[in-house]
DNA sequence: GATACTTGATACCGGTGGGTATATTCTTTA
DNA sequence: TAAAGAATATACCCACCGGTATCAAGTATC
């Protein structure tokens, strides 16, 4: 019975993901408003009803996206953020950490930066609260790092800005084949963010 | 007969200009989708055949306010290059004025991020080549102050989309009545660009 | 002041796509 | 193997919106 139920629950888990991971590939590809639900389903070998027995809207389904693209950003600087280690250490921990996130959630990432306006209110307004998590630890962090001598910076917060967007920016350009793995490129934008940062090298 | 058809061609200019401003701002409030020619008539206070009669689609309008948001950019970096200073002054001073472009021209950038895909074809290529056409000549910048052992960069093309991104996201975040003015901003940006690729300050 | 022309409003069409009521098939259980 | 229930497909509805055919009003020209 317990059993039972559980392998139930995990064929609906796996149901959902696989529908989500179809519609993110087709929403990144033409966007969400262009891409139907029947596209969807089609793409899965499935019709409609299929979808709307695992979500109750397309918006919801949309959200869903978006929500696992922010986490993987959080999970990133939290990670670094509970290092025991020196403010510089723990942003090149999360410069590498943050950039290998959005390049392993380039779909989700660009999904949620290009569809906002398409989210429930609800939707929108907790994926905005969780992005301005994201900056406050940030700017932590770099506050930190200035008040300890190892930082070099007049005004934190738009530096924190300025590394967000740097980061976040790669989901516009970053290519899977490109000439750089994802590591090569991580040490490279790490560096640029410490030298930004006035750390000496 | 020449001024009379030129008062009438700045009146259509005119009327243009006034539907892709109120365009813009549905647009960058509600998204290309969710946003009616009723709604931008009505904004206007005309109705839905006075656009019609001044733009052949709803994608033409977007494409016109795309394109204005791009080339803001390449005028500011284009006067940059165009002086006659060493890289790091020609930087400092491309820095600034992309900042700028990108704070005056928030809503078209906006815009041009989040809806590509909804422009036609045609238009999308163009305006890829145009962004292309920007990284180009800031990697040939990078480059030559590498060479000229003003920047410390170990990959110039991996630097150049970094700083893309850095200005490109202040669209992002950037409240006109904000903290810091543009001014300001333009000035810590660009600090933190020149300390990124190296510069001494 | 009559006529032609331009400009924009009214009223409409037709495709599209999110969402659902109903039918069907497949599985489970006794 | 028959009945009950879950899961999925078929077929459909209808609101919405981009685009247009038609009509009215204003303006210029003679």
């Amino acid at each position: 019975m317990t059993t039972h139920s559980t392998i139930k629950a995990e064929v609906a888990a796996l149901k959902r993901d696989r529908i989500v991971a179809a519609a993110a590939q087709l929403f990144y590809e033409r966007g969400y408003e262009r891409t139907t639900l029947e596209a969807v389903a089609e793409s899965l070998g499935v019709t409609k009803p299929f979808i709307y027995s695992h979500f109750k809207s397309k918006a919801e389904l949309l959200a869903d996206l978006c929500t696992c693209g922010v986490s993987a950003s959080l999970v990133a600087i939290d990670a670094a953020l509970a290092l025991d280690a020196r403010p510089t250490e723990k942003l090149r921990q999360l410069s590498r950490d943050f950039l290998l996130a959005v390049l392993g959630n380039q779909r989700n990432i660009a999904i949620l930066t290009r569809e906002e306006k398409n989210l429930e209110p609800a939707d929108y307004q907790r994926l905005s609260a969780l992005r301005r998590e994201f900056d406050q630890k940030l700017i932590s962090l770099l506050r930190a790092g200035a008040d300890a001598g190892e930082f070099n910076l007049a005004d934190p917060a738009v530096a924190a800005l300025s590394i967000d967007g740097l980061v976040s920016w790669a989901y516009v350009w970053y290519r899977p084949h490109g000439r750089l793995s994802p590591d090569a490129l991580a040490d490279e934008v790490s560096g640029l963010i410490l030298s930004m940062v006035g750390v000496k090298q």
